[in-house]
DNA sequence: AATAATTTGCTTGTCAGCCAACAAATAACA
DNA sequence: TGTTATTTGTTGGCTGACAAGCAAATTATT
């Protein structure tokens, strides 16, 4: 495999970077090869090796990085779900209440359209907590901190009289994360079959009738 | 291990029972086992060998079987999505519109609370469809024959005047389905923190108030 | 400044354990 | 006795893990 050949080629023959910078670039090349393959196959059906390799290193990288495989994919879920928490944070325009929910769970459909790559390992690791322990944990957090917001939102959206006072905010959220996760879910499994516009649209209808005051 | 004592113990010494009964009974036993051991673990950490001694057998039998690793997963996938859509199928008492649709959406919540194993497989293969061709073309049946009643049951909602007209009922349809999946998937993940009567409720409210004329 | 000493990053060699897959033997049934 | 079901023996490939070595960078010494 020509290695050189790469999204992100490593500088020519000399350019004299720090020893911080040769480990941080060769972190960030590993766990970007590792989003690319797991997206591809899954948490489970690849080889430190060929990581190692995809990135543009040697075969013994990953083992010496991340200590073992498990500590990889560990390494791999934080990175991804950090990396979410902190664009969902940056998409807030509107005030908070109903607007800005809405605006939230668009910015849900179009992140995914707009990576779909880091979103099916995402997603890929909400699928994996089913049954692994040590990503339950950390999807718990994940899930803390995507309903809170929504659920912000929505007693802000009821304090403002945009929201019907009957709505129990907490477990609406909860519902809402599930509702927006299950439907990108669906699309990233039959892409041809679902058109994440339409579906982007029917779901912010369907969430402006069920709070409409 | 003691392979003796399992939730439905194999007949004592004797117990004549034809070559057909033999075999039948071997391969659901293997399915049985597989299922909750997949339950625990996902699709991928288990060995055949392990598989077969929780049943009862021999180590080599699920390899007989199934002839690989990858069969006996494509085995178990058609066994939990075929047995669940003939579950959803009984479930339907009311004459079909908005009475059924909330009907079927009430089963799926009350069969994943009464059989929590089974849906946790059904939902490691809805995961690992995202990063597993073979698994996906079977997912695209299953969505395929789940949208429809649901559909369905929204046209004749429509037509009776239960459900208000300008819903669109595939889009709708398919809408609900990841809502449904996207709720018990929480629930699996996190089950301390989410009550599912309560989740069935406000998702059965939510529903009610979405597509009411 | 130059160079020696040391640390840090990365690669290559190696191995032990695991496990799927198949073949041959044995047991249950007809 | 013949046939089908199941078990046991075996093997070959894979791969995670670690250790030892080489290379690049940094610090210390003069």
């Amino acid at each position: 495999m020509d290695a050189v050949v790469s999204t992100n080629a490593k500088p020519g023959a000399a350019a004299r970077r720090s020893q911080l910078e040769r480990r941080r670039e060769a972190e960030r090349r590993l766990l970007q090869a590792a989003e690319r393959i797991v997206a591809e196959r899954g948490l489970e059906r690849f080889t430190l090796a060929e990581i190692g390799e995809a990135a543009g290193y040697s075969r013994g990288l990953p083992a010496h990085y991340f200590g073992s495989k498990e500590g990889l994919v560990g390494a791999l879920a934080t990175h991804i779900v950090s990396g979410f928490g902190r664009g969902a944070a940056r998409a807030e325009k509107h005030p908070a209440g109903l607007e800005r929910l809405l605006g939230v769970a668009s910015y849900y459909f179009e992140s995914a359209g707009r990576d779909p790559v880091r979103t099916r390992v995402l997603f890929a690791v909400l699928g994996e907590a089913l049954t692994n322990e040590a990503l339950r944990t950390r999807i718990g957090e994940l899930n803390a901190h995507s309903v809170k917001p929504i659920a912000d939102n929505i007693r802000a959206g009821i304090a403002a009289g945009d929201i019907r006072k009957s709505v129990n905010a907490n477990a609406t959220a909860t519902l809402i994360l599930s509702g927006l996760r299950g439907a990108v879910t669906q699309w990233l499994i039959d892409p041809k079959h679902i058109d994440l516009k339409t579906v982007r649209a029917e779901f912010i209808a369907s969430l402006k009738r069920s709070l409409a005051p």
